[in-house]
DNA sequence: CGTCTCATTGACACCCTTCAAACGAAGTGG
DNA sequence: CCACTTCGTTTGAAGGGTGTCAATGAGACG
């Protein structure tokens, strides 16, 4: 048997085929319904009320910044088990979309910052989560700020790698230009470091969303940095 | 009477001038004591242990991390009353260095963590504490991952000059290197974005620590893009 | 097979980096 | 008081990595 997900990143008992719409009770401990979004579909936009916490239970979500003139920056993807859209104030501070059709539970805000307030292992739970958030977005500051395009791919891959569950070949559930405003890039250049890390031996495309590793020990030190 | 620093940045009712090594209370609930670094001393480093949460008393601390070739990204500066060195495992994921001459209150992450077990309060605060770091660094992957020079310098200095107690002058306690490394630019670039900024009249350079922000309004629309 | 969308490739431009030198402020010693 | 040093900043010239613009290619789908 194969898992969906390793088991550190496996979201929780939620059986998928259950009908939308129905209440269920995440790990955190309050209720919620899940809801399906379509590839590219917005989940809430910038400046929204964040009335809703969310929990990726498939597919994958991407959070983003846009600039007036149109320049986006993804902040990051979220996959099955992951936890998106808490906010430090009343109002979202990015927009989240669906990455491919993806279903995710959404719970009310409110009562957990309440349960949060009386339960010491919610609080704590919830401040592990904006941490961990908080150690991703060092990592993505270092490589935006510092290192080059291939590096940055590389980085990209061996971090999908590890959370996508998959030995041999990792499969990409984002467009290149995902890919490129993830990383701080243009298209064009995500997929000329694409066909470089092919012809230098790194990887292998079959298609362009899937990526074999064919030298791991080699990608590991280059992501290492 | 001018304040130290703006209210909502004012850090807590130590006296500075109270001895070295004397035990006190954080406003998080926790006892430690001040320590003195002078400018450049490392507080912690890259995987050293977590024994220690910080709270900037008076001077400017920034959080860095450096790849094996040198390229060094800072993740943020911390003024005063600002917390630093919460990680979510047992060791440092960057290191800390006093920006300029500075005082830092550090107290054991253990009882800190142990009370935020049974305080709710605590963990709370631990909790906000992180989310408004994050909120930080995902306007700083913006910034990093789309933006011009001119417009990270702009940034950075509206920044400062919002979390810097001063009317008319912004003083800067960090040198062209650390706002480079900051900015993911050159010491050149930040340089020569300064001189251009100054020409277009945007602010006027006292000393190349002190600057003047002449335009405010354009800087603010440049700022918020 | 045609259409649509997305990915790849090429040519060229440009912003930022690199390398180098000059400049300036602060501190030291004669 | 004035060289002299040191360290950090500014400025200049040249090069390179990535962006821009444009055309081609490759899947997906009806």
């Amino acid at each position: 048997m194969t898992l969906a997900y390793p088991l550190d990143r496996a979201p929780f008992a939620h059986d998928l085929r259950r009908p939308e719409g129905e209440s269920e009770r995440d790990p955190l401990g309050v209720d919620g319904v899940r809801a399906v979004y379509a590839r590219g579909k917005e989940i809430f936009a910038e400046e929204e009320d964040a009335d809703y916490v969310y929990r990726v239970m498939s597919g994958a979500v991407r959070t983003c910044k846009i600039l007036s003139d149109g320049r986006r920056q993804i902040s990051d993807f979220y996959l099955p088990g992951d936890v998106f859209g808490i906010e430090p104030g009343e109002a979202h501070r990015l927009s989240a979309e669906a990455v491919c059709d993806a279903v995710v539970f959404k719970m009310k805000r409110k009562p957990l910052m309440m349960l949060s307030e009386t339960d010491c292992s919610v609080s704590r739970k919830l401040f592990t989560l904006s941490l961990h958030n908080l150690t991703r977005s060092q990592d993505h500051m270092l490589l935006l700020g510092r290192k080059s395009a291939s590096e940055r791919l590389i980085w990209f891959l061996m971090d999908m790698a590890r959370r996508i569950p998959a030995d041999r070949i990792v499969h990409l559930p984002m467009s290149r230009q995902d890919i490129a405003d993830y990383l701080g890039l243009t298209i064009e250049t995500v997929s000329r470091a694409m066909t470089q890390l092919q012809d230098d031996g790194l990887i292998e495309l079959r298609g362009c969303r899937d990526v074999v590793l064919r030298d791991r020990d080699s990608l590991e030190d280059i992501a290492a940095g």
